[in-house]
RNA sequence: GGUGCUUUGGCCGAGUGGUUAGGCACAGGUCUGCAAAACCUGCUACAGCAGUUCGAUUCUGCUAGGCACCU
C-alpha cells in the first residue's frame, strides 16, 4: 500500500545533444566572412578537446596556406587554453597538459604561473585578452580550448570584473524591459560593443547592471568585451565519457602522477596548497601523505573526475540555455 | 545432516506494530574574483510466501540465500 508522492517530477537524464559534421572549409569561410574573433572547443574532461582544437588548426592552415592570395604569408592558427589548472608550471600530468599533442601549433595560456601559486580567473581575463590580440594582430585565427566554463565565459561573454555590490531593483527593473530596449542601452554605455553579442537577456542585464554602475564608479577597472565565438562541443556519451576517464587515470597513475605530485611537496609547496587545486593533486596529495590508500585514492579520484565532468556538462548546458549555439562534433 | 545467527533501496548502514534515519553512488541544477571550488534538489527500500493484527519492514511459521559452529 504504497504512498503516493506529490508529483515531484524526476529530471531525467539530459538528452545528449544532436551531433553535427562540422565542415572545416566552411567553418574557415564563416569565420572570415561573418567576423567572428574566435573559435572556441569545449567539452568535458577526457573528451578529446585538445586533439580536436590540434587537428582544427592544422586544418584551417592548410585550407588557408590552398587559399593563398590573401597578400602576405598566411598566419596560422594559434591554441588558447582554458583550463584554470594548466596555467601552472610542473603540473603536467596530473592536469592532462598533453603538451606533446600540439605539435608545432602555438600554444599560450599554459605554464604562465608557478606551481603552489594561485591563479584566478581575473588573471585569467587579462592574460586571454592579451594573447588574443596578439593573435589577431598576426592575423592568426585564434581557437580557445579548454573546459574550464567560468574561464570561457569571461573571455568569450564579455565579463565584467570585479563583482560589482548587487542592486536587487535596478536588476528588476532591467529584466522587466524588452530585450531590444536593453540593446540598445547598451550600445549607447558602451558604443564599441556589438549588443547583439548578447543573446540571453539574463547576459545582457547583467552587463547593463555593470555598464550602468561603472557610469558612477569610473575608477572602475577591466571591461572586456564580448567576442563572437564560434563554439565547437566535442561530445561523448556518459558512459564513455566514464571509461575514458578511468582508463585515463590508470594511465597517469603508470606514468608517474604518484612522483609528480612527491616532487612538488619535495620543491617545497605545501601540501595544503596541493590539495586546493583538487582532484589528481587533491587525492594523489592525500595518499602521499597517507590518509589515502592507493586504492581509497584511485577510486575516491575517480569519483570525483566522473562528477567534475558532471558539472562541466551542466555549465555547458546552461550555456546553451542562454542561447549559445554550441555545434557539437564527435571527436 | 544438526544447531545458532542473519537477509533493509545500485552499495554501505541505522531503526520502528501505523508521516517512510543517514552516508556513498547516480541524476538534475545554481554560480560574473578561489570554479578541478562552493552550494542546492531529486532518488521512499525493508528476500519470498502464509499467518496474527484495524494495520507488519518491524510479531509467528514455512521456503530460499548468506555466515558461524557441531557430528
Amino acid at each position: 500500500m504504497g504512498k503516493k508522492r506529490d508529483f515531484i517530477p524526476i529530471p531525467p537524464p539530459a538528452p545528449l545533444p544532436e551531433p553535427e559534421e562540422l565542415d572545416p572549409q566552411a567553418l574557415l569561410e564563416a569565420y572570415l566572412r561573418d567576423g567572428y574573433d574566435l573559435i572556441c572547443v569545449l567539452g568535458p574532461t577526457a573528451s578529446g578537446k585538445t586533439r580536436y582544437a590540434v587537428g582544427l588548426a592544422h586544418t584551417l592552415d592548410r585550407l588557408r596556406a590552398e587559399r593563398g592570395g590573401e597578400g602576405n604569408g598566411v598566419a596560422r592558427a594559434e591554441i588558447l587554453s582554458a583550463d584554470s589548472r594548466q596555467v601552472y608550471r610542473g603540473m603536467d600530468i596530473g592536469t592532462g597538459k598533453d603538451l606533446g599533442e600540439y605539435g608545432d601549433v602555438p600554444v599560450h595560456l599554459l605554464d604562465i604561473v608557478p606551481a603552489g601559486s594561485r591563479y584566478n580567473i581575473f588573471e585569467y581575463q587579462r592574460d586571454f585578452e592579451r594573447a588574443w590580440q596578439d593573435i589577431r594582430s598576426r592575423g592568426g585565427i585564434p581557437i580557445l580550448c579548454g573546459g574550464s566554463g567560468l574561464y570561457i565565459e569571461a573571455a568569450t561573454c564579455g565579463y565584467h570584473l570585479p563583482q560589482i555590490p548587487p542592486d536587487e531593483a535596478l536588476r528588476a527593473a532591467l529584466e522587466a524591459e524588452d530585450i531590444e530596449e536593453l540593446r540598445e542601452k547598451y550600445a549607447e554605455l558602451r558604443p564599441v560593443a556589438d549588443p547583439s553579442l548578447f543573446q540571453s537577456k539574463r547576459r545582457l542585464v547583467r552587463a547593463l547592471e555593470v555598464a550602468l554602475y561603472e557610469q558612477d564608479h569610473p575608477v572602475v577597472r577591466s571591461a572586456y568585451l564580448p567576442k563572437k565565438t564560434f563554439f565547437i562541443g566535442t561530445l561523448v556519451s556518459r558512459e564513455e565519457r566514464r571509461q575514458r576517464i578511468d582508463q585515463r587515470l590508470d594511465a597517469r597513475l603508470e606514468e608517474g602522477l604518484i612522483d609528480e605530485v612527491r616532487g612538488l611537496l619535495a620543491g617545497g609547496i605545501p601540501p595544503e596548497d596541493l590539495i586546493y587545486y583538487g582532484l589528481e593533486y587533491k587525492y594523489v596529495t592525500q595518499h602521499v601523505l597517507g590518509i589515502l590508500s592507493y586504492d581509497e585514492m584511485r577510486s575516491l579520484l575517480a569519483n570525483a573526475i566522473h562528477q567534475f565532468a558532471k558539472r562541466q556538462m551542466t555549465w555547458l548546458r546552461g550555456m546553451e540555455k542562454d542561447g549559445i549555439r554550441i555545434h557539437w562534433v564527435n571527436p
